[in-house]
DNA sequence: TATGAATGAGGATTCATTCAT
DNA sequence: TATGAATGAATCCTCATTCAT
């Protein structure tokens, strides 16, 4: 009970610098992004930048794995009702909590989805991937006869990833042709006819 | 007739500083990728790059125009069979068409895609959009039955996203756990369960 | 009475500072050598080294006049014995203890006169300088005979500056050609030519 | 015949900037000399340093190869006489072709030996003991009764480090006691001692 | 008195872009 | 038209120094 404050101290320092990195990527995007900007929009000098982080590259991985815990703790929160109800259902929340965690903070963790190519984003969605698994899985004991098991590993990478991207494509559409509601609608209606999967 | 070898020469010039771009992106990433780099592969000097670009980023720009534009007459070249064809035959063959484009040249194009959030992926993708929207509507004018014509918007964009995105992520995964088959024959019986859509 | 123990205390702290300033330079050099090495070294906190010093540059001043006064009490303990025996057998005494004090713990001083350039070691050379003089002043008074007054002032320099030199230099040799015995006879032999000096 | 002026352009940029170098460190010291501070003396910007060396070590590095190369070809210039006259004068014009070296360009080389601990220079003396060595050589051959040939080496070393080191110490002193020919004389009479040396 | 987090000026280095040849 | 040397703004990062606790 010492010496806490430094590390509570210390631990929003780290918080604050990541939240200020999303926030200039999702302002300037990546290459915009300077340690500069960072240690500014922080509130901190530059120097303070590297008493909490290796480099630059450091800040960015703390920033994604930041973003990743987060989506990994919303999808808990609502697994239990997931396993309730029926899959498109259960897949609907899903969206619906997915998309309110890419929305949040003005967008901050939107833009940072976009840079799938520097952020080895793939590696840290497999955790992501692993939780939807289970909750499927949780789902599927529940109702053995929706889905053949060869094809669910198929097709749970499918809808996971086709959900994902379409949600992030379509957030990151300044001019959407039609109401998110009815895209997620049709994400969902997508999820439960694959399971259907009588093709 | 004087000025055309000139002219050919030009376009012999702008289409070797692309792929060389192409290449030099797909080995060095975005980030590790100068002009320095883009000229020394298409064999010229930095300011032969100058001269038929603005800067760099005119470069980045014809890349993924003449990705586009390829992507788009490979679809051109398989439309007249898709619309003999049934719904699911048709997406399977787009999907073979794409994914073999996304791998061409030792996946020079994939990387590229990668980078969606630099280059401005998404406008680009309206052109492949329509074109493809320009094929359902052939075949679904043929198959009027198949799907309700207010659904049929959001669904081919639930499709055609699903479909890039879940491709590009496969390909993008050095040890994915199943074949490329399995995955393209879901994809189609995704696309194909949702016209069907009584969900 | 009172406050003696806090300075006592604080010479310690004073001596630990330059010890550890010395032990830096030694082990990673001039340039590698950080106000925080040295706190770390001494193991203290940044801020107690401005508590002592007034900036770097004084630590780096403190180690040298240390080495400096290190050595005039080395040769001061020879001073008795140096003025009963001859001139070369003198030199060579001089020369033990001098090569001594440049390897204690593990070369400390050794490095630290390396950086000739930026500790300005010339002008802190002179009070050994001085001291040696009056040495030799004790020596040659009792042989008169041995040199002319008139070149002993230029002999002196000579001899005390290529014995310090040239054992430094072999010193940081790593891989010597001869033996350090074999130099330092070689050096007093060379003392006594200078001071016969004939020529 | 061709292409010679720019390998001309780039040999003399190389050698101003080494010139550069060699100023800045003579006038602000090596903690004081930055890239930009070489960039300007040499009256080019900081990007063509990097065209023509690696980095800044690079350039210190080309400046004490100069160095040690130009001493080289000063010391070759003067051993036809040298082997022609007895050894005093021979190492007297060697002193005074080393002394006019150090000074000449308002003594941009002297700064630089001052430096021993930085750059490596004992690695590069080496090369110039090496050349005195061979001087000497012709010399005892025709005087094969001076020395004994069991001595020869470290008294070479020992006249060697003695005369640059006390050369370099005399001409750095701001105030010297004596002139700088009497110094010369005294390190002649030295070397002429030493390999009497009957002691 | 001791601490060490915070500071920010300053340094090395890169790289898109220009322009004289 | 092609070249590639030269430019210098801009970047990341370090580290001596300060100061609130």
């Amino acid at each position: 009970m010492r010496r806490k404050p430094k590390q509570i101290r210390a631990k929003r320092m780290v918080d604050d610098i990541i939240q200020a990195g999303l926030q200039c990527v999702a302002k300037n995007g990546l290459e915009g992004t300077t340690t500069r900007h960072i240690a500014d929009e922080a509130g901190v000098s530059v120097g303070t930048l590297y008493q909490y982080f290796d480099d630059k590259e450091a800040i960015y991985q703390a920033m994604i794995e930041k973003a990743r815990d987060e989506i990994v703790q919303s999808l808990l929160a609502v697994t239990p009702q997931i396993v309730q109800i029926d899959f498109r259902s259960g897949v609907l929340a899903i969206l619906h909590e997915f998309s309110h965690f890419l929305e949040k903070d003005k967008g901050r963790y939107l833009k940072v989805f976009q840079y799938v190519g520097h952020f080895e984003i793939l590696e840290h969605i497999r955790v992501i991937e692993t939780q939807l698994v289970q909750m499927a899985s949780l789902y599927i004991m529940r109702h053995p006869d929706e889905i053949a098991p060869e094809r669910m590993q198929v097709m749970i990478y499918i809808i996971m990833n086709s959900g994902i991207s379409t949600l992030i494509r379509y957030l990151s559409d300044p001019a959407p042709q039609f109401s998110r509601e009815a895209l997620m609608e049709g994400l969902a209606d997508m999820a439960a006819a694959c399971i259907k999967g009588d093709a």
